[in-house]
DNA sequence: ACCCGTCATGTTGACGGTAACATGGCGGAG
DNA sequence: CTCCGCCATGTTACCGTCAACATGACGGGT
């Protein structure tokens, strides 16, 4: 900066002043200051800047420590998002225990991350992340806002959707294949589904564990209790493995059984049957999310918190329950 | 730093050379100075770091802008074998014109990262991306080492692996769903398609475009030529796609037209029929990338770069052509 | 007993910006 | 004509850390 101001014929200070787009320069200074910019390639140290500022127009991301569709999209949609507002996402992983998420918090608030995304797969993690640090933290795909500072997919009203459809077609004897245990998300859809059962006095079959994989859902799908008609499954991959593994054991989908699945992924329409599906907006999740960082950063309110809807996609693997 | 400094009773400097592990530190010198951080639950400031030593334990990271399987496979990939070596990865998205990818490198420039890698989908931007910098570049993703630093899957080598299976189970009758033109691996599986027909004397029937999506995939389905027995396509879900477009035109998988995808993504063992598709191993991609930018940013000659190789994936999508 | 090297630690000055305050030139009002 | 105030720009200090050099205590060789 200090050459630059030297071949502009100026202080470093205005150099300064011309980068931070301050009012009150002679258009001809700021062209001068420009021109030297542009012929020595001059590219202003972020770290000084955040060093003097405290500031760094980065973003901390907490992620999960494997790659599924849910925040993987989240991750994507966050990065677009931010890009616009000037901002860049740092990411890190994390499992849920306290010392893998001290160690990702102690990374981040060390750059000086100006705000912070925790895909809060579990309840706990994000009262323990506000309690260490007053940057504004923000928490998604946990289900549920519950107060906090949260932007997330509605997920008891798209259980909801996809069990009503079910029902709606006659079904009455339902298996539900869950997510990673304890996750938010997996224990929401679980819960929200027994919650269905209850409603409608439908019979409890056990519940089938799963994982997120096509794998996991593969073998759930080997263990689908005899009469089964509708099974609920806690993602798009397992509802895949589950199909495959039904029809294995020469059950057909939907005639036999009809199966849906969660998060809409692309290849979910061209799965065979079709997948019927709850979609999930991943793309707004993230623009609500930085809308609401900025929001934050900038000292600002942020405007009330609605969970994303989402919506149900029929496709061919639900059909009306055999006569 | 200096207050916690006060609390121990010694000089910043001692503080800091406890924290960078430097030795001729008294014991119990190094006792007092941790126990103070923890009492003052101090965190050391990267900005400052980064600004009195020019490094930032962070590695710059340029991705395509639509999360497709291969680029966020090796992201988390490079995240967990980076996090190993206490770094981190930066994140921003690019597409392969120069101004896109001039405001990335600026970005990540500007923060000082210490390495980059490049997700270079096109054959052009590495040398661009050197040309800006002297930080270590690491080009992934490209099919082809061509000289400069970069670790990637064989993209040749993967698709005879693929074309060969389907000429030895007799197939004659060869068609190819692209990826996006112009993407060095989209480029690179065309190009041996290409070469592959014409070492085997075979007919060329119309390229099919594609994108990538399963969407792509079953327009490409629907548009596959009559008396073709073999479909390569350039990844699994647009081979998803096309299975289900051929399936609507009342064409069997495999009895007719045997299906060969790329990548084996999760879903691709539980597709009906089962995905015959080529592994591309990007957790090795990552591991490689990560230890040779290492190797690079502590001036350690890297080691000699070897393609990964893939290796085909037989399931039930391809079978002996039809009698 | 003296000198000198070594070890543990302290002191000082960058690193590259920003913020707050200081300065000088210029125009308009009295 | 003089004074004041504002506008454009310069000066100085500081952000938190590391690197280089400075210091002082201690101990061993002569």
């Amino acid at each position: 900066m200090h050459d630059v101001a030297a071949r502009a014929g100026v202080s470093h200070q205005t150099v300064s002043r011309v980068l931070n787009d301050f009012a009150g320069i002679r258009p001809e200074t700021r062209e001068r200051v420009l021109a030297a910019i542009r012929e020595l390639g001059y590219r202003r140290n972020m770290a000084a800047r955040a060093l003097a500022t405290g500031r760094s127009e980065v973003i901390g991301v907490i992620m999960p420590e494997v790659p599924h569709f849910g925040p993987t999209s989240t991750l994507y949609a966050i990065e677009h998002a931010a890009k616009k507002a000037g901002f860049k996402p740092l990411i890190t992983t994390a499992s849920w225990d306290p010392e893998s998420m001290g160690q990702a918090l102690d990374f981040l608030l060390g750059r000086s991350v100006d705000a912070l995304v925790v895909m809060a797969q579990h309840p706990d993690v994000l009262a323990a992340v506000e309690a260490t640090t007053d940057v504004p933290v923000l928490s998604v795909l946990t289900g549920s806002p519950r107060g906090t500072r949260a932007v997330a997919v509605d997920q008891i009203a798209g259980t909801r959707l996809a069990l009503d459809h079910l029902y709606s077609l006659g079904h009455r004897r339902f298996q539900h294949i869950t997510g990673i245990a304890g996750l938010t998300e997996a224990q929401l859809r679980r819960d929200t589904f027994l919650a269905f059962l209850d409603e409608h006095g439908l019979e409890h079959l056990p519940i089938l564990e799963g994982d997120w994989s096509a794998d996991a859902g593969y073998r759930a799908g080997l263990a689908v209790d005899e009469g089964v008609t509708a099974l609920f499954c806690a993602n798009d991959p397992m509802a895949m493995g589950a199909i495959h593994a039904l029809e294995e054991r020469g059950l057909r989908v939907p005639a036999d059984v009809s199966v849906v699945g969660f998060d809409d992924v692309p290849e979910a329409a061209y799965a065979h049957p079709g997948l019927t599906t709850v979609h999930q907006d991943f793309t707004e999740v993230g623009l609500r999310a930085v809308a609401m960082l900025m929001d934050a950063i900038s000292g600002r309110e942020p405007a009330e918190v609605s969970p994303v809807e989402p919506w149900l996609v029929e496709r061919q693997s639900t059909g009306p329950v055999r006569a």
